[in-house]
DNA sequence: CATGAATGAGTGTTCATTCAT
DNA sequence: TATGAATGAACACTCATTCAT
């Protein structure tokens, strides 16, 4: 109260609302309309404002990317609290998946990058690594349930790993491009059946016989 | 006036060039670098002389895709004459998964395009169209299977299509941004483990035991 | 007539006009008022269209700043046709000091860019080599006139076309910012005191007799 | 409220040290690079405690310029105490030119401040009194060391007031755009030849025989 | 047909300034 | 007193488009 602070301004809330600021517009206008100007508007605020959070529009759109990911990590963390092996990877993969309105939007947000980082070298880096982390994640699980002898012996985990990707990449391409076309119980459907292909026996051990929806 | 005509095909071969020079720059630049300026310098032509073969620069992008469009498609029409079934299938997915330079390409457009569909509904239009026309191939090339019994009985097409087409997208996306990870054989491998789970025994039908890569 | 010549635009004089409405400006406005806009509206013309004459601000500026050094320099070279030595020295300086009107413009331009040099490692090279070309003009007219025995035998070279140039450099400031103070006869008066010391005999060989302002 | 009056102290050396800052972004970055924010931080303090200090902008560049010019004339006077005619004014003009690198340091300011007072009214108004200062402190040595027939008797001391800022002014000038060009010696040399050409005999009155740089 | 000059809207960014705390 | 969040204007620059030649 005495202190000689200027202005009581949550900073890293309000860094944060504008970066969902910034998810809004891309998954609205796309990436090539997530201007400085939309994204302030957007966020009920001043242009110059934006230089107090951010150095640059790269650094809103790079921070914008990363802390999806880390949203979707942490859920995933926080969802796989005290499973491991295949149920753990389940529940991963149906947290990646576009599943929902919000992950709707978080894949729309990650396939608007793709495009943008063909022609941006530091936006590829930034996209390689969190990559790598995700794979990481994916392929940890997998060993665990390898190392629990969920898996028919001579799965590959590269090769699973891989195919996992593939799918999340693949399902949110067409989620975002053909909503119609991929509905969440098609999305779960293909990816129970990947998950079968890996798992040592033919009754499934990852998917619970309940509702895979619980939103 | 009667000598224009062998300009005709002139005409049609320019505008493929300023489509492939189009091209180019995406994968080099990106889409965002793919600007008016930068394609007519990549064409060798001048700016203005784009607007006797393109009404607008959505024009141009539009049909630079739908002209990569049509150009896989004609090669996979070409290399499944007098196939059909599983061998056409497998030769359809080879011919669109990234497994060349040239493919490389066409992949580098197809991602460059997602990201700018969001925001653009006539892009997403095209899109849609275009998407349609390979999913009708691929069925009809999984049909043709069933048909002669090369399918397991459970064997659901639209699951099928759907499993096809998303490992395309997927491994499309991947090669694109991650090339390293993404080698030709690991393309080859995923495709084939996913079209043994579609035919109607264990032993590979659809494989051959040769080199998978003419090229 | 029957070339494709797009439109009949003299590309040098417009580029011309453009920089002759910059040394405007930056008379007018100050070197910092000497916005693309300013300059536009000056020249008549959009602000687009500078880009087609020049990459660059730093190019406008720049190119402002050789050309009214070039027009400078043509003056004197026309000027001093047929003569060398000091009566040619005497006329170089007399086109270099601020005496009329254009030649205050000339000098206004000159010292605006002194400042701006001082944060502009490109500008201040540009200077440092268009400096040398005017010492080497001056000191080639002082050696004319060693060999002609028109200057003491004392008189060193180097020191005389310093104090040339120096004359030239603190006249043109003084008269930019308190042109009251800066008389043209006052110039021309310590302009020829400083060349009688460089002269052999008291009686004045460089100066006419006849009055000095042509204009 | 009273504990306020130690404090105005530190209020005067505040303001010395922003406008010290001043200075060294100026030289360093020139005049158009002296932003309030680049002062700020040069001074280690805030953007907004700048308004204590000065009303605006134009006030810290301006209070920055009188600042320069006051700790320039205290020299003088220090240095010419008990001295008059012209040993005073060679001293004097020691002070003034660019010898050393404080020296260089307040020519670069002064240069500076040349550009920006073409499109500014005031700024030329405050140049013009600041130059009247030192005009009027050169004629009066020169009217001591008239009185003290030390000159020549046809010497016009407005002209020769007129020379000696002019050697400042340009000396100044190249000496902060070609710095190895105008060495101290050859400065100090230049000084000594236009004194000497007011003095009244030929043997030198003003240049003592020792060192001339005390430095 | 083809050129490139010309336009003006829109971009990201920087800046001096104001103001609530 | 002192802070820094916030604003809005101005900046240089890029771009797609139009049009006279």
């Amino acid at each position: 109260m005495f202190a000689a602070l200027p202005k009581i301004v949550d900073w890293d809330s309000r860094r944060d609302e504008i970066l969902s600021a910034t998810w809004r517009v891309i998954a609205r206008d796309g990436i090539a309309g997530a201007t400085i100007r939309a994204i302030a508007k957007e966020a009920s605020c001043s242009r110059g404002i934006l230089g107090h959070y951010f150095t640059d529009k790269a650094d809103i759109l790079g921070s914008a990317l990363v802390l999806s990911h880390r949203r979707v990590g942490a859920r995933m963390a926080a969802a796989t609290a005290g499973l491991s092996g295949l149920p753990a990877l389940r529940i991963v993969m149906l947290e990646a998946l576009p599943l929902d309105g919000r992950r709707d939007l978080e894949a729309q947000i990650e396939i608007s990058f793709w495009g943008r980082a063909l022609g941006n070298a530091e936006l590829r880096e930034l996209q390689h690594s969190e990559f790598d982390r995700l794979c990481g994640r994916l392929r940890g699980h997998l060993a665990e349930a390898a190392d629990r002898g969920e898996l028919r012996p001579d799965c590959d985990l590269d090769v699973a790993t891989h195919q996992l990707v593939v799918l999340i990449d693949g399902l949110s391409a067409e989620r975002v491009l053909y909503p119609d076309r991929v509905s969440p119980d098609r999305q779960v459907q293909m990816l129970d059946s990947l998950l079968a292909g890996f798992a040592a026996e033919p009754s499934m051990q990852a998917a619970p016989a309940g509702p895979v929806l619980p939103g």
